[in-house]
DNA sequence: CTTACCCATAACTCTGTGGTTATGAATTAA
DNA sequence: TTAATTCATAACCACAGAGTTATGGGTAAG
């Protein structure tokens, strides 16, 4: 299996980084000093939390002059998705299964 | 907004507790003595895992005598999917914006 | 009744990490 | 050149929480 769920929802998990990222992914690209602002914490808590965001594959960065513009990557989502979807398939597998047994139970 | 996809992602982020709920996924029903073996951590430690699992509402318990059983509520994944999919259409919305823009500049 | 078993809780330890301030590197402005 | 800015990194602190062992409550078995 993909070991990259891990790290998605150990990214996504803390609060402030999850918030840094939908900001990314409405609004769009941003600078860190834009980031920051609203964001309730200090410059570098946000550096920081840009940086595991980006180790996840999460964002990516474009450095203009003296500044960084950080923009989502949606598509790092995927593993997000595929987990999900596979743990309702493995439900409704079962659930499947339930109903066959009941079928043939009841003839 | 829900305030739901935190306490999932939170909940979800340990990965000895999201291998006990997508083992309870897979296989269905357990009780606490069998999820621990093969666990890699001591029966407290489960017993505690499924405690947040189970206020996260991703699992349900069932007492019968001294045993317990546990199993997936696999409704509780939505927040989860409603979220992904909402980070998404933010990000389509904006290619649809720029999409737009590029075609006007072109006429 | 006594023993054995299953699970949950309590009490505690220790690591991981999110936060801070301080500082430096790189770039732009004066 | 000098000063001001933008961001990243370093060093440190504090707390959350995942793990442990010890123990007790409840149920089944002898």
């Amino acid at each position: 299996m993909s070991p990259a769920p891990d790290l998605l929802f150990r990214t996504l998990a803390d609060p402030t980084r999850r918030a840094i990222f939908e900001r990314l992914c409405r609004e769009g690209e941003q600078t860190v000093g834009a980031l920051t602002v609203r964001s309730g914490v200090s410059q570098p808590a946000v550096s920081k939390h840009l940086g595991a965001l980006k180790q996840a594959g999460l964002v990516r960065d474009r450095h203009e002059g003296r500044q960084t513009h950080y923009s989502a990557q949606p598509g790092a989502l995927d593993p997000l998705i595929d987990w999900t979807s596979q743990m309702a398939s493995f439900w409704q597998r079962r659930f499947d299964a339930l109903d066959d047994l009941l079928k043939r139970m009841d003839q």
